[in-house]
DNA sequence: CGGACTTTTGAAGTAATTCAAGGGGAGTGG
DNA sequence: CCACTCCCCTTGAATTACTTCAAAAGTCCG
């Protein structure tokens, strides 16, 4: 029955979506589980593009790191999610490493049974295209953003993305779920935590924000939306 | 016989590589011709996005620009590239334009008939699945380079890159083939006309490249590869 | 040959990084 | 339970890479 419960949660993801339940028995029969702990590496950049995964609980961290040790955050990954793009799109090796930032449960496959099943189910290959779509379309903003933005307004939207994707409402405001450095916020904002730091300092000061050690919440969404849009 | 010239053509796209020729011919007779001048605008940024183009012949750039006129250089296209993602990917409007850098030659087809052609034809949708992906592992890499490096690193990556997809070896060095200005290359190295200008002034003078009105060539570049991946 | 576009170059200004030092919380181990 | 240590965060001051402003010189095209 925790079986039943899986194939359920797997028919609900961006990947597997409108599979019958038949199929989605059979690929459920073809994964494997596999638990995380908070900092634990998922997937090394440059292994070999083997194996693909599904978030079903944590959150985990996409980065890219160059020849000098410099590191850029791609983007967190939440529950029903995919890691491990190249091996569905037939890349040699991970392009980048996927981090555990809490503890997570995971469910993976085989780079090659997911080809497979792309290969045999041409709706399957469709979602994917959709996902990666949504990813590329993400993506070309957040170019467009570090191309012609000046850094507040930049980390204004990257708070305002991650409030999105993973805000829980509360009292004081929309808190960010996950725990969320001034370094990561420098490396999804492409600037420095010393820069985040001042930044988040004036907001909290306007009551804007209310941030803790590696916590973040949005007390006034409307007034950080004004900055993520005011010209430069 | 034309037509069987197409047939040809279109097998070798990233698109429709591997389809079997009777299908390849299907596809040719759903397709539409369409010619662009140097200039025309072929997808308008907010438009339905329900058309899908292969460039046969000629330059294409997809762009960005944001509400305040400002504009961001996606990437070019050349001969046997897809224009028009978002309608592969269910995307409901474009989200940027697509300009004819030279006069361009196209073929066209309705986005509801490549979705159909996906749903019936799993090996195209697997193309798509890695077309999709060579895009997003490209623009990844971008945007590591715009957050960690600094803007003179980034014009020489963002020349090798074009010099890569659209180079001619020539006696004076590798030429990009299409027209481009300072301020084209401004919008996709993330900085301004003036420091590319100065920029490429200096390289010049050690004789690394040599560049014209909206022309430029490569003429060492391993001297062009030293500086993109020297220190910061 | 006029006019529009592209490019160059200097000078001034500034946003953000880098450098530097210290403070504070959370967890660990005695 | 307290002290110790490791991170993480903050804040000032100095520096700089790049932009912005400004003006002029080329270059192409009709």
């Amino acid at each position: 029955m925790e079986d039943q419960a899986d194939v359920e949660m797997l028919g609900r993801t961006e990947l597997f979506r409108g599979a019958p339940v038949d199929l989605l028995r059979d690929i459920q029969r073809a994964a494997f589980r596999k638990r995380f702990s908070a900092g634990d590496t998922v997937l090394q950049q440059g292994d070999a593009a083997a194996t693909v995964y599904i978030v079903v609980a944590g959150r985990l961290r996409a980065t890219q790191t160059t020849l000098d040790g410099q590191q850029v955050i791609i983007r967190y990954l939440g529950p029903g999610e995919v890691a491990g793009y190249a091996a569905l799109a037939g890349g040699e090796t991970f392009p980048g490493a996927v981090i555990a930032v809490d503890d997570c449960h995971l469910i993976g496959w085989s780079a090659t049974a997911i080809q497979e099943l792309m290969a045999r189910h041409a709706g399957i290959a469709i979602n994917v295209v959709k996902l990666l779509g949504a990813r590329y379309l993400d993506i070309q903003v957040r170019l467009r953003e570090l191309s012609t933005e000046k850094v507040e307004r930049r980390i204004a939207h990257t708070i305002l993305r991650l409030a999105q994707q993973a805000g829980r409402r509360t009292v004081r405001g929309i808190e960010i779920v996950f725990p969320l450095s001034r370094q990561d916020l420098a490396e999804m904002s492409g600037t420095t935590l010393h820069t985040v730091s001042r930044t988040l300092s004036a907001w909290e000061e306007r009551g804007i924000v209310a941030c803790g050690r590696r916590r973040v919440v949005v007390a006034k969404p409307p007034l950080l939306e004004a900055i993520a849009e005011e010209p430069d």
